[in-house]
DNA sequence: ACGTGCATGTTACCTGCGGTAACAGAAGTC
DNA sequence: GACTTCTGTTACCGCAGGTAACATGCACGT
């Protein structure tokens, strides 16, 4: 065949078309439109629809590579060799500077412009909170599963742990971004209390009913 | 002035206009179509827009119906008269009903149109995941600094917990609502089990690095 | 009784979006 | 040189949110 040439001009075109796409993004945050970084990227729409189908498409390649770079930041953390509390402190630090770093990214990849079709209006209640977080709470749960010894059932609980620790993870981080209420390491170290159960350690107050 | 009868017939047509929006929304998912609201109510666009502002101000006043009545559940559930883990248990449980029940209106909640203006495209991240769970967060918070002791600091750190948890309960109940792995009561068993510290309690497995 | 407001309702339109069809050149291949 | 293929364009469709301008009904002050 010899498409060779072909097939690598077309994928560096690719290339550029999602660093163009990369850069209105940033710009103009997840709303972004299909003209706008077709022009951008000094084209115009059609071509991109060539090469991504559909907006979704785009936004999905889009996603990938960000996520992609997360989850191998995050990797490293979860795999750190200190204590666990450690460990936890170090993977929650990770997430939360690489979203402070970027807020436009990674607002963009919780965001992914709801391409989800009607479908059959009524039992898809997933997929509309972003496939990162899914993909992130699937893998955290799958480590969790593999390394702490829970027992029989242990693999679902840690799916539950892992989901539950990530959508944690993301609300808390997503708040402090917004409000910025304190400094990174005294969220970090208060997540990482919760998780350590101080939440059971601590002693109940005076009168009432302790939550 | 004595407009009173012009005042309470709006009203009680806004609620009317309200109770068609819900049918539609709870038909056609979030992303329904202002025209097939207005069909739903036997009127015009335009008289939604009156009544409304615009699309963000319908789904708004339409979002704070269901917000109140679930903050209302689960206040009660947040003060029931019982220890500590079986409050946790319950109010886990009260939110994952009232989502199991009516799926359509969660994520329509979870999911409100993303209203916000372009504004100065920068550093408004907030608000993009459903006021729902920031006030949610924001009262659990509350509840936890009144009720538990926690030392110097202790509402910021209520305040991060009360974020932390109400993230986790959510995206637990999505994937959950999504993939069905297991029964409810497991799910709210493995929830409070991961507040209670159990991930810090649980043994680490034989070679590796534990997590 | 009658005009004057005012809320209610309509039709018809604008803008901008995602997405597509149809056409126009440039380049490699036989 | 004809043929295909890839790249790029202009021009358009359908549908969404949102608005202007015009009609209608009902309570009022005098």
């Amino acid at each position: 065949m010899e498409t060779t040439q072909q097939q690598r001009s077309a994928d560096q075109r690719r290339r550029e078309l999602l660093e163009a796409a990369d850069r209105v993004v940033l710009r103009d945050g997840p709303q972004a439109s299909m003209n706008a970084i077709a022009a951008e990227a000094g084209i115009t729409k059609p071509i991109l629809y060539r090469h991504f189908g559909d907006k979704g498409g785009l936004y999905r390649a889009l996603a990938k590579r960000h996520t992609d770079a997360l989850l191998r930041a995050l990797q490293v953390a979860v795999d750190a060799d200190v204590d666990r509390r450690e460990r936890v402190a170090g993977t929650l630090d990770t997430y939360l500077a690489a979203i402070e770093a970027r807020p436009q990214v990674y607002r963009f990849l919780m965001h992914p412009a709801e391409d989800s079709q009607p479908s059959e209006a009524g039992f898809d209640v997933g997929r509309h909170s972003a496939p990162l977080l899914r993909r992130l709470g699937e893998e955290l749960g799958k480590v969790i599963a593999d390394r702490v010894d829970l027992g029989p059932g242990g693999d679902l609980v840690g799916l539950v742990w892992g989901h539950g620790i990530v959508g944690m993870m993301h609300a808390a981080g997503d708040w402090w971004l917004g409000e910025r209420p304190c400094s990174r390491a005294e969220l970090v170290a208060s997540l990482t209390d919760l998780l350590c159960g101080r939440l059971f350690e601590a002693e109940d107050r005076d009168g009432g009913p302790g939550f």
